[in-house]
RNA sequence: GGGCCCGUAGCUCAGUCGGUUAGAGCAGGGGACUCAUAAUCCCUUGGUCGGGGGUUCGAGUCCCUCCGGGCCUACCA
């Protein structure tokens, strides 16, 4: 049984359901999924929120187009959500909704204290808003001419109204002096730099509320006023838990050991957030992780372009799961794409980077591993429980493959991590068939026949395909599971941490193929190879 | 204007506190093998580490400068 390690809870940014989720919304989920898998897997209790952020102005018009009313609107956009979140095999414990009670609930009593704390107050908010793009511009949006850019024949509207605004300026030295005491507080170094740029010049105070608005969370002492958009956003992460309405579950899990963001929205997490938090008096999470974002290639120009829906590129996740699979997404995303820098995608390189790694070494492997032990010894190694598997990697080996995988995947350098396992282990393992000819070794006619020495080569291979198999189970939990129900090991894959790769476990019982043969009478391939045109 | 990041083999990228002949995968060339998903394994072609200057016994790795690309600059994933 893993050993108990501690709680970990670690949150995704809630998306504005205005349209459905794109490949880059799923980078984000997927890192974040390995995460919490990889920790569940070596016994944190942790806790994997995931949610949308339905309280915007946008989501009464999208409504009212639909005709639909705004709850019913959200609910079914959270649905479809989900679906995908699901067909990722993203694991996420809970999934928030802002339109949710508990929200509402939490989100009042926090505002309130921070009111308490004196932090809040009312006072004009003035901005121009262009009537040609019905949105409000700042001054550093608009031309020479102090005009919109989109419309530059158009006068801005000065408009003024009351607001409440959040006294975020009186906590820049106190959130520099958390960026030098928590010198890890935001990552990856880049995004950290910049805030903390951002921090020294200087913080302005920020509106938190909005008049006139029919949907959102009410001010609890004005009602006609709603709390606006990232006062009431960020703090999903600790409504989700059970701010102001669970204590115990909310003890049990804050701080947030890690958030998971994307690289725009890093301002807001690690500057607004964290000195909410402080005003409120709560402790502040241990870690922001801004990751970066997915580009698609263009065929033609091999330019790196921005996913929109104005460009007309957007690839769904469901498109690239149906076509293949789910692990071959999770795969190419998480080895391909750094996970703190940006990626790019095209079907040509996902074509290559999935026939190479996964059909060719890893898939292949497992298929030469069962096949030959079905074909030469009838689908079970004799004696082998009285083997000791360690021609491939020794304990020492192994234990540091271990670590340094461990290592990345805790640190999020997830392509780092699968690089490892491909070139530790799967490479020497295809190097070690090379060497020992177990083909050889099995037929009678050849001078080299030996049969205990094929067995023990099988054997060794066996053992290779569980070490592999618990190590990328984070990240592929469909594939490990497969190749792991390949041969009765000893220990259930759910209890299969990573302490259980070194020392290996006792084998009771001698090895033996129990994987489900396909119609040839042999085993189906992991990865069946793809053709490279689309 | 201010700030951050990047520019290493055809492609995608590693290169920790500066240290010996700059690495990997894919692609290209040659060979071997046949258990396997025409997979695998071995050998191999290929780089003035964007340009220039400086510090140093020694720089892809630090400093300056120039060129090229991306991003942030406040309430817009």
């Amino acid at each position: 049984m893993p050993e108990a390690k501690g709680k970990f809870y670690l949150t995704t940014a809630i998306d504005y359901p205005n349209s459905r989720p794109h490949i880059g919304t799923a980078f984000e989920k997927i890192g974040a999924d390995v995460q919490a898998r990889y920790r569940r897997q070596q016994g944190w209790d942790v806790h994997f929120l995931m949610g949308n952020d339905e309280n915007t102005v946008k989501i009464v018009e999208r409504a009212r187009e639909l005709e639909l009313p705004p709850q019913q609107y959200v609910d079914d956009m959270a649905r479809q959500f989900q679906e995908v979140w699901r067909a990722l095999e993203i694991t996420n414990d809970d999934f928030i909704q802002t339109s949710e009670p508990r929200h509402h609930a939490g989100c009042q009593q926090f505002i309130q204290r921070v009111y308490d704390a004196g932090d809040i107050y009312k006072k004009n908010y003035e901005a121009l808003y262009c009537e040609g793009c019905e949105e409000f511009k700042t001054a550093s949006q608009t031309n020479d001419a102090g005009r919109c850019p989109n419309h530059p024949n158009r006068d801005l509207k000065h408009v003024e109204e009351e607001n409440y605004f959040f006294r975020l300026s009186a906590y820049g030295e106190r959130l520099l002096a958390l960026y030098r005491e928590q010198p890890d507080f935001i990552q990856p170094d880049s995004r950290r730099n910049e805030i903390v740029s951002l921090v020294e010049s200087g913080l302005e105070d920020v509106s938190i509320s909005r008049r006139n608005f029919t949907w959102g969370i009410d001010v609890p002492w004005d009602h006609e006023h709603k709390i606006y958009v990232w006062f009431d956003a960020l703090l999903n992460y600790i409504t989700g838990i059970g701010y102001g309405s669970d204590a115990a579950m909310f003890n049990r899990y804050w701080p947030a050991d890690v958030h998971f963001i994307g690289k725009d929205i890093t301002r807001f997490h690690c500057a607004l957030w964290p000195a909410m938090l402080m005003s409120a008096g709560v402790e502040l999470p241990r870690r922001v992780f801004a990751h970066g974002f997915v580009y698609l290639k263009d065929k033609d120009t091999a330019e790196a372009q921005k996913i929109s829906k104005t460009l007309g590129n957007v690839i769904e996740p469901m498109e690239i799961v149906d076509k293949f699979s789910s692990d071959a997404f999770r795969y190419y995303f998480m080895r391909e794409c750094p996970f703190g820098g940006d990626g790019e995608f095209s079907f040509p390189r996902f074509a290559t980077s999935y026939n190479a790694d996964l059909a060719n070494n890893l898939g292949n492997l497992f298929s030469r591993t069962t096949s030959m032990v079905l074909r030469y010894f009838d689908g079970t190694l004799a004696g082998s429980s009285a083997i000791v598997p360690d021609e491939i990697v020794d304990d020492q080996a192994l234990a540091a493959i271990v670590a340094s995988v461990s290592r990345d995947v805790e640190a999020c350098r997830y392509s780092a991590a699968l690089e490892t396992v491909w070139r530790q282990l799967l490479d020497p393992a295809n190097q070690y068939i090379e060497q020992q000819k177990p083909w050889q070794l099995a037929n009678e006619k050849k001078p080299e026949y030996d049969i205990e020495a094929c067995r023990r080569v099988l054997t060794n291979l066996a053992e290779a395909v569980r070490v592999a198999a618990v190590l990328i189970w984070p990240f592929m939990p469909s594939s490990a599971a497969t190749m792991y129900a390949g041969f009765n090991y000893p220990v259930p894959l759910g209890e299969a941490s990573y302490a259980t790769i070194v020392p290996r476990p006792p084998m009771s019982d001698d090895l033996r193929v129990t994987a489900p043969l396909g119609e040839s009478g042999k085993i189906e391939p992991l990865f069946p190879k793809i053709d490279a045109k689309d």
